[in-house]
RNA sequence: GGGCGGGUAGCUCAGAUGGGAGAGCGCCACGCUUACACCGUGGAUGUCACAGGUUCAAGUCCUGUUCCGCCUACCA
């Protein structure tokens, strides 16, 4: 097989679905239970069940990929386990939405009917985000995809639950909670978001039961005083001393409260005086509990009052509001109305405004998992990147509190417990039970709430390697070597795994953890559909090509900040890619007749630019993967963009055109074409983590018989890429020619006209370099000629560059402009000037002198010397310019 | 109220361990040179938020101020 050519333009709509299909045709992205490779294991943050990527998904699996794509190719037996999160309340909402589309509730279909369309739904519409994240060319080992309602993971789940509940680490309490009164359930604290609103603060007065006058307190709610069971005050308040123990009468309701002393209470705040609703406030819910109050709720699952509000039952509780508001103003009890800013805590999904209610629900005791999960924090068992983080995680896990895991919804984990009907008893089993272990009463009734689905997802680093079960993909690959995902589920996610992972396993789930930022933006603000700002992956693959998109997410990663997104940049990539197509094409038009099993080169015959590429490379090679290996991706990015562009293609293939194009011998030919067949080769290994589709378009092109870029070696460092003097050697040459066009440029010489140019220098060794790289000169710079001399006889007509100890001369010939000529110098004479003035105030300092390191010292006054070398050099060209004349 | 991150070229951002600043895009000029105009060559642009301090030397360390984000929190 011979290599082949490419067209105009990379196809990329045409090689993605092409390669993607090559490559899970050759189960390439499957990972091996046991091996002789080292292991290396991502889980992937599994999306929602009803997810559509968006940026974020964008972003992180982009990640992941870049990672497992340079781990595999590094040789390490490398899992991506993917999978699916079953996202309990979305889902339920989605298909209830669908149902009330048909006119019907959940309850007319019943919970087994429901959840049975819930599956129905997710078998016709569920994971479109699996088939989006082909798109985007992860490299997932789809064959052992996971679902959260798997049955296995949902034995991994019971089986928790179980162990937990008999470590007295899972409780069932009436407590206060986070309810969402449109979901119709309870959340975890951590679900609960807060929003700034205008409010009001009402000043209500509570009259004594006993005497004249009463006590005034504020509310911002005063809708829950029908659930008031108590009025608080500060103990240290002396406006309230002598009235801690008397009743007041609670308006509109007419029921006798105490009025209590605690010390939670702010003597500042309002009146100093607060009317306590145990009911349905987390601070009053914990005096009550100090106090021995009576709970009383006074609203109902939909958030309208019940029959403990009286007169008000049946109302919503904003419409009580008002009712309350004017019945307490009809009364005389409503002494002063304020404008108050405060917070509102809403439902994450659903915005509704939470309910705090007492209920009865499922707990998980966390303070001493989380103890555990610092302490792998503190001792560096598992690694938190970028390490501000380990601050936030630390603070949270200190300040825990702990997790509510009961649903009142039916799509998910049903709670393994069981009560009695005969004898009231609870049972907790992972497997079914069929009769109660007590009174062997076979009529048992299954607890009604599911779990969170956190709970399950915090089981995701081991459930889905097997566990239960002590599967050979569990001991391979547990604990896993990284997580990568947004710092935004720190708590609700990774700190989950962290207990539940050192709990059930013992070890942690994870070594590493890379915390990525937002995307957002080009102007910084949240993506969301009601902004409109919404960018969408997918039409960005469709436009641009997944390669081009994932590069740009990549370069935009630097470690800490959000990512700034924009349609722009994506194109700016797009450009990237045409670069490295065209790079392409025209080392395959000149590859053509290069021997196929190649040639070997000795080092005698390379040209200097071919060592010079190699050296760069091999910088390059670090740069790629030293970058990766510390998650800056950034970096790594910014490493292989610059050498491709400006150096692979400005100009090592322009240095070599002469050569390839037969002005030089055969062997330097062939040098130069095993230069630069080795070079793209090794190049689009590095690009291959970030660009999947177009290396391997290329590489098939490249090396017909090579096999796939994916599975290729990612390259290292050999000796014989290092190469400083090939490097500083092409350096001179290279600033010589940027000297020349610069001159060309600066003094209007057209681009076509080819100049002649005197170098001279009385330094041996650099005018040996620049006699060897003279035909470089020549043809970068378009010279007619270029003669290299050690004498230093004076010229006129001439325009003066001195690049380190090489003075530069450009003839000008008829077009002689002498005060262009003059003010280019004096510019650049200005510019050395204050560049002398600075370096030698310095050394001039005596403490300076003293106190800098000698290596500092030494650098400063060389530069110095250089300064003032180059200065007298510009200078005696002025002058002769000015004395010669033209 | 606490905590964290950030204010560097017109824009978006890089700048371990202190030695007077970089990239990409944009802008200006010139060029269709047989890979690429999705290109090439050259050029311009910065009181590194502000004020102090440490140091021979500060974008980089310390303190304070200010502005902007985010996280977190039971002052009703």
């Amino acid at each position: 097989m011979v290599r082949g050519t490419l067209g105009r333009a990379f196809e990329s709509h045409e090689a993605e679905t092409r390669w993607y299909k090559y490559w899970l045709e050759n189960g390439y992205f499957h990972a091996e239970d046991r091996s002789e490779k080292q292991p290396f294991c991502i889980v992937i943050p599994p999306p929602n069940v009803t997810g559509m990527l968006h940026m974020g998904h964008a972003l992180n699996n982009a990640l992941q990929d870049i990672v497992i794509r340079f781990r595999r190719m590094q040789g390490y037996n490398t899992l991506w386990m993917p999978g699916m999160d079953h996202a309990g309340i979305a889902t339920q909402n989605v298909v209830e939405q669908e149902l009330a589309k048909e006119g019907i509730s959940r309850n007319d279909l019943g919970r087994e009917r429901f959840v049975e369309r819930v599956w129905e739904w997710k078998a016709k519409y569920g994971g479109m985000i699996i088939n989006q994240l082909k798109r985007l060319g992860c490299s997932c080992d789809w064959s052992r995809e996971r679902f959260t309602m798997d049955e296995g993971l949902s034995r991994a789940v019971r089986e928790v639950f179980v162990r937990l509940y008999n470590n007295d680490l899972i409780y069932q309490g009436d407590y206060i909670v986070n309810w969402c009164p449109r979901c119709h359930t309870a959340i975890s604290d951590l679900e609960v978001e807060y929003n700034e609103e205008n409010g009001h603060l009402w000043h209500i007065r509570y009259p004594f039961v006993d005497g004249d006058g009463g006590i005034v307190v504020a509310t911002t709610r005063p809708e829950t005083m029908l659930g008031d069971t108590a009025v608080a005050v500060n103990p240290d308040d002396p406006r309230y001393r002598d009235i801690v123990g008397r009743s007041v009468i609670l308006p509109l309701v007419e029921r006798e409260i105490p009025i209590i002393a605690d010390s939670y209470v702010t003597m500042e705040f309002g009146s100093g005086a607060v009317k306590i609703t145990p009911g349905h406030d987390p601070a009053d819910f914990a005096m009550a509990g100090r106090h021995n109050l009576p709970i009383i709720r006074i609203m109902d699952g939909g958030g309208a009052m019940n029959e403990n509000a009286g007169l008000y039952r049946g109302q919503d509780r904003y419409v009580c509001r008002e009712n309350i508001v004017a019945d307490l103003k009809k009364y005389g009890y409503l002494l002063q109305v304020e404008p108050y800013l405060h917070n509102i805590g809403q439902c994450y999904r659903c915005k509704t405004d939470i309910e705090p209610m007492v209920s009865r629900q499922w707990f998980v005791k966390i303070a001493p998992l989380a103890k555990a999960a610092v302490a792998a924090v503190v001792k560096g068992k598992t690694r938190i990147v970028p390490a501000t983080w380990e601050g936030t995680y630390f603070d949270w896990m200190n300040n825990i509190r702990d997790w509510c895991i009961s649903r009142q919804i039916w799509w998910g984990h049903r709670i393994p417990v069981w009560y009695c009907d005969e004898c009231g008893r609870i049972i907790v089993a992972a497997q079914d039970p069929q009769s109660c272990p007590d009174c062997g009463g076979t009529a048992l009734t299954q607890e009604e709430d599911v779990l969170d689905t956190w709970f399950s997802s915090a089981l995701w680093p081991f459930s889905t390697l097997g566990w239960p079960d002590q599967t050979e993909a569990l001991k391979t690959f547990y604990p896993t070597s990284l997580l990568v995902t947004g710092f935004d589920i720190l708590f609700f996610w990774v700190a989950r795994m962290m207990m539940m992972g050192l709990y059930v396993m013992k070890d942690v789930p994870f070594r590493d953890v890379y915390l990525h930022a937002l995307v957002r933006d080009e102007q910084g603000d949240k993506m969301s559909k009601s902004r409109g700002n919404i960018i969408d992956p997918i039409e960005m693959i469709d436009k641009y090509g997944a390669d081009a998109f994932r590069f740009t997410l990549a370069a935009f990663t630097a470690q800490g900040r959000d990512v700034r997104m924009s349609e722009e940049r994506i194109e700016g990539y797009k450009y990237f890619v045409n670069k490295i197509w065209n790079a392409t094409r025209f080392s395959l038009i000149n590859l053509e007749d290069y021997p196929e099993e190649g040639v070997s080169v000795s080092k005698e015959e390379e040209s200097l630019p071919d060592r010079w590429i190699k050296a760069r490379l091999g910088r390059t090679i670090d740069g790629v993967a030293g970058g990766i290996e510390e998650y800056r991706f950034n970096d790594a990015a910014a490493a292989v963009y610059q050498f491709v562009w400006h150096e692979l293609c400005d100009w090592y293939l322009e240095l070599i055109k002469p050569i390839l194009y037969g002005n030089g011998d055969a062997r330097s030919r062939l040098a130069a074409q095993h230069t630069l067949l080795y070079v793209l080769k090794t190049v689009l290994k590095l690009l291959h983590p970030f660009m999947p589709f177009l290396t391997e378009e290329i590489w098939y092109t490249l090396v017909p018989e090579g096999g796939a870029i994916m599975i290729a070696a990612f390259p290292t460092v050999e000796d014989g890429l290092r190469d400083p003097e090939a490097e500083t050697n092409m350096g001179i040459l290279m600033d010589t020619i940027s000297a020349i066009r610069n001159i060309r440029g600066e003094m209007g010489l057209a681009p076509s006209k080819k100049l002649k140019v005197l170098i001279r220098t009385q330094d041996e060794s650099s005018r040996s370099i620049v006699k060897a790289g003279k035909d470089y000169i020549v043809a970068m710079a378009n010279l007619e000629d270029c003669a290299i001399r050690g004498d230093m006889e004076d010229l006129k007509g001439v325009a003066t560059a001195i690049v380190g100890n090489l003075q530069i001369l450009v003839h000008l010939e008829g077009l002689v402009d002498i005060g262009g000529e003059k003010a280019r110098l004096e510019k650049e004479i200005a510019k050395i000037n204050k560049d002398l003035a600075f370096v030698g105030k310095k050394i001039a300092n005596r403490d300076f002198l003293s106190r800098a390191a000698a290596a500092v010292i030494q650098k400063e006054e060389g530069k110095y010397r250089q300064l003032c070398e180059k200065h007298a050099a510009l200078d005696s060209a002025l002058k002769k310019l000015l004395s010669l004349g033209p």
